[in-house]
DNA sequence: TCGTACCAATGAAACGATTCAAAGGAATCG
DNA sequence: CGATTCCTTTGAATCGTTTCATTGGTACGA
């Protein structure tokens, strides 16, 4: 019985022709006042809500744009949504999110979903290895945005954030406060995000010649990890002890503060300084507030929303890849140890 | 130039009709072996993608629900969303995801969105007061389900998780473990949430005649706030201490925790037990393993999609609220204290 | 008064899929 | 051989918009 109301039964009701309604909902200025009252009363009355899907079947596309991730849970990703959200919101656009939680299966469902739906285009972190199904998207003529890691300039554009870079930051600011026997801690270095960490943290240490620089792996990117590798280097004792520690990420850094802090043997700042990355929540919160290195994520959700906009204008394939320098973020762990 | 195929472009490379190109696609058993063949050929040559907005139209309805979160940063609803979605692909849907982030104005967008685009049904955890905007949907036929919310149960089915139990839980555990003088710390009794455990846990002690509870409100449920609560405990010596805390969520027990175990002078738990609410994933790695009331969020985000589906099916406005019990997870910041 | 502009409103055509009654063809049976 | 059944394929009609050439009406200027 409850069918939705059409376009049609609003002309109707209001006695004028569906072209009318049409141009009441889409330009509003080519209709007298009194006939757009009519008709937006009738609108009312029936409750005549527009269908999206016919709409976007006569002019060809939608007003989405898909937007896969690798992990909604992650708060790097949450923080790129949501300013991805509110960027497409500005151009009258909606984002459609996806998923795929590092499985490739996930991640090409989506895909596929989102090409049935015509998406104006696609942001996407992909999985694991980037070129088969990318390429197809690009052969259909999708635009597409790759995020959070380089692409193939000559095939797509991609917004990322350099990590070199980072871990340099964090370790010459370890150097800048005094430090000397550095130590980074790192999970595998097949993660390119840690390689690339590790390899910043090395450049700043090559300018200081007093300076050296250790490695100790760590089992994971975790409280836990991080704690065992805590747990490692009190046994070690103080005199082998570094005195500048650069983790990762937070949630290893959190966890070897646990382990320092808690023999109440080691302080921080005073006999080391703690450093992590990615700035989460909990960093400002920890028993020592955390020094970090903070990733401008906002910039990145903004700076691929813009991306995909010059792609689906202009038809020319020019590409552009857009690398952010992220941002030192100074707390009470890396105090200098006169003032800690 | 590069137009994407048609279905019609399909039959004729196929050389078939096109009732026998959605055929292969709709009902593959259908139609012979030889032209199947000939017409996955064509899809495949001309990279023909369904286009699901023209689908949409004929058939009347889409193949997504729209699930409007107040925080996808939040761990409860992060998790609540992937099983919505996990349990939605086994039916064949897609979910689209909005974020209202707390925000009347977006959560309308959201649902004007999702209304246009004809989504089977709707998951919402409403923002503030409800009723107003889902009125309107029930008037409009949207098969609507409220999530972490019990709503009236004439008008629309709910899912949502026993506060109340969950307060008696963790009381009872306290009590359970010898504790008698137990402290509630909480933000704004306001917040729902916030009452009903709190209620839940007086029950228990009610059953306890030599035990009693005091309510100490924080700030907000953040970290912080539940290191002021545990700052003031520990100025208030010895004597005066409360030897079981329940913390209204886990970032309030965090907080807690620092406090009293920075100070050296309380330990967790020969001194006092602490008990949060949430069982987010720094509750297992705190310093002291927390013990925490555990939300069957996989469950409810499943359920929520089954009720959907019931509302979608069933003509007949029936509707059910769905109550789930929440689980007790000990860890050592509960340990007895004869073996803590 | 007539011609010209201009503005508002009209309504048929088109978008690309699904549906379904009908037709075509092969096989089986009496 | 004709009738019946079964299976496959056909193609026109349909969904609800937007678009745009066309129409009707009013105002203005000559």
């Amino acid at each position: 019985m409850n069918r939705t109301a059409s376009i049609k039964d609003v002309a109707t009701h209001a006695g004028v022709a569906v072209g009318t309604v049409s141009n009441v909902l889409n330009y509003p200025d080519r209709v007298s006042e009194r006939t757009k009252e009519r008709v937006l009363r009738a609108i009312d009355d029936l409750g005549f809500v527009r269908n999206d899907a016919a709409r976007q079947l006569r002019v060809g596309h939608s007003r989405t744009i898909g937007l896969i991730v690798l992990d909604v849970g992650n708060p790097f990703f949450t923080s790129v949504v949501r300013a991805a959200e509110d960027a497409a919101a500005l151009q009258g656009s909606a984002v459609l999110l996806g998923d795929s939680g590092h499985d490739a299966a996930r991640e090409a469902n989506y895909i596929d979903l989102f090409q049935e739906q015509r998406v104006q285009g696609l942001l996407i972190s992909p999985v694991g290895d980037v070129t088969a199904r990318l390429d197809l998207l690009r052969e259909r003529g999708v635009p597409t945005v790759v995020v959070d890691r380089l692409a193939d300039e000559s095939k797509f554009s991609s917004v990322a954030v350099d990590d070199d870079a980072g871990g340099y930051l964090a370790a010459r600011h370890l150097l800048d406060t005094g430090r000397r026997r550095l130590a980074f801690v790192g999970g595998p270095t097949s993660i390119r995000q840690v390689a690339d960490r590790l390899q910043g943290a090395r450049r700043a240490v090559k300018e200081e010649p007093d300076a050296t620089l250790e490695v100790l792996d760590a089992e994971g990117q975790t409280v836990l990890a991080g704690r065992s590798v805590g747990d490692a280097l009190v046994q070690r004792g103080r005199a082998d002890l570094p005195d500048g520690i650069f983790c990762a990420n937070d949630l290893l850094a959190l966890g070897v503060m646990q382990s320092l802090t808690m023999t109440h043997t080691f302080r921080i700042p005073a006999d080391v300084a703690l450093i992590g990355y990615d700035d989460i929540d909990f960093a400002a919160s920890a028993v020592v507030p955390l020094s970090s290195i903070r990733q401008p994520t906002e910039l990145l959700g903004r700076t691929a929303i813009e991306l995909l906009s010059e792609e689906v204008e202009s038809q020319s394939p020019v590409h552009r890849a857009v690398v952010f320098t992220p941002e030192l973020v100074v707390r009470q762990s890396t105090a200098t140890p006169a003032a800690g």
